[in-house]
DNA sequence: GCCACTTATTGTATATGTTACGATATACTC
DNA sequence: GAGTATATCGTAACATATACAATAAGTGGC
């Protein structure tokens, strides 16, 4: 080990990927970037995170970033991977907030990102919200597949985790519940997966390979008020 | 972001899972520590790695690492996962070895491990070399199935990791042919597969499965002096 | 009441992949 | 050439995945 090496230490931060799903389509909850200097002079949605504390574990940090934003007191939390690049943090627009927010020069920021799956409820901040009202001004959720251009490299930690979600959803489906509302459609959840795999599924072998599963459970109550011929509600039992 | 945060900066180092298949068992490369201290003081076995350099990727640290390690030029790494609990360096005797190889006062380090795959050749170190010899006396293969204690946490990362390599043989089987030598036995190839999964696997349904992919090509060539029946090489086309 | 329209719900046949299992071939040893 | 050890090949049962269509239940218009 040179000394080079030695006297090199970037900082560590910890960025959340918080996926829900708001019953049409994946949803990724942003927050905004603090109000140092204006708006327009950069990116302003980030992904939840912050630095490293001391004496904190990698784990910890992400747990309290995620319980911080949204409230759910013991979230699922996946280590997806780091990011070091050291150009992540090069854009000038990305350079000026990090100077402006942390008052110190930024050279270098090695990221650990974390995937975590949440259900959407009224308690959660919602797009509208962001856009029209002050009550939620610094968070949001943004549906996946139109986001806007987000600060450092988000938009590819965002990419990659899309697709991890992907691989562990096939391996492991039951962790998608974590996304469902307590109640819940069989349209629903088969929506759910075809957002996820990003394949049409076909309605009739979705009823058979997974809503008869022995962890979905049929509940004895339909939807009401719709235009058609009303679903069942199942609940999901862990 | 609060203050406290910002001034905590752990160091960040790459440490390489380095596997190789003898024909028989996994083994993983370990280097020994240098020889500041006396062997007896600290366990003097650990994975190769070392601190991240100023402008320099996590990729290329791990290709860097391997590199110097296996003087293989082009080698298969992928990034597993990132280990950086506050206690992982508070084992005495690492921290005795830490502060004999640094020169300096080490709080904490986080570690971004990556998983490589290499064919075991001449030129790379075999364990007799490390034992007996002074040929190569920092690095050698160590089966997986029977590792000593290791330095910080280095033993947890690499069951880690060969879960994780269970998981990704699973999808791209191909990817075990770095393991293996340019020509090999159905047998060899069997007993690897058999060794990542954990499991017995039934040698007919191999054939069937596996030795008759087309990226599998039978050669003209058999094994010769053996007291049985001559088993064909085959070779992997890409 | 009847029809048009929308969405929900269910079954069956086929193809594909996985597992279990036995027989034969080849080379060596004694 | 009998015994032994390993290599190689095939087939039936079983499980899983895919393709595909008809009926039920509700709404609204006439």
């Amino acid at each position: 080990m040179d000394k080079d090496a030695l006297n090199f230490d970037p900082h560590v931060s910890v960025d959340c990927v918080i996926l829900g799903f708001d019953g049409d389509s994946l949803q990724v909850l942003l927050s905004r970037r603090g109000n140092e200097v204006p708006e327009e002079q950069y990116n302003n949605l980030k992904l939840p995170g912050r630095l490293l504390h001391t004496d904190e574990d990698l784990d910890e940090a992400a747990l309290d970033i995620i319980t911080s934003v949204t409230g759910k007191r013991h979230p699922l939390v996946k280590q997806f991977r780091a990011y070091g690049s050291p150009s992540r943090t090069s854009n000038p627009k990305d350079v000026l907030w990090l100077e402006n927010a942390i008052k110190q020069k930024i050279g270098r920021i090695v990221t650990i990102s974390y995937l975590s799956l949440m259900r959407i409820t009224n308690r959660t901040p919602h797009r509208k919200d962001a856009e029209t009202q002050a009550s939620y001004p610094d968070k949001a959720w943004y549906p996946v597949q139109d986001l806007p251009q987000l600060a450092f490299d988000h938009n590819l930690i965002i990419q990659d985790t899309l697709q991890e979600l992907y691989r562990m959803a096939g391996q492991q489906p039951q962790m998608l519940f974590e996304m469902m509302p307590a109640k819940f459609t069989a349209a629903q959840l088969r929506r759910l997966h075809e957002q996820v795999s990003g394949k049409k599924i076909d309605v009739r072998n979705f009823a058979k390979l997974v809503m008869n599963k022995p962890y979905i459970l049929p509940l004895n109550e339909w939807e009401q008020n719709v235009s058609h011929r009303a679903a069942r509600f199942y609940r999901f039992k862990p």
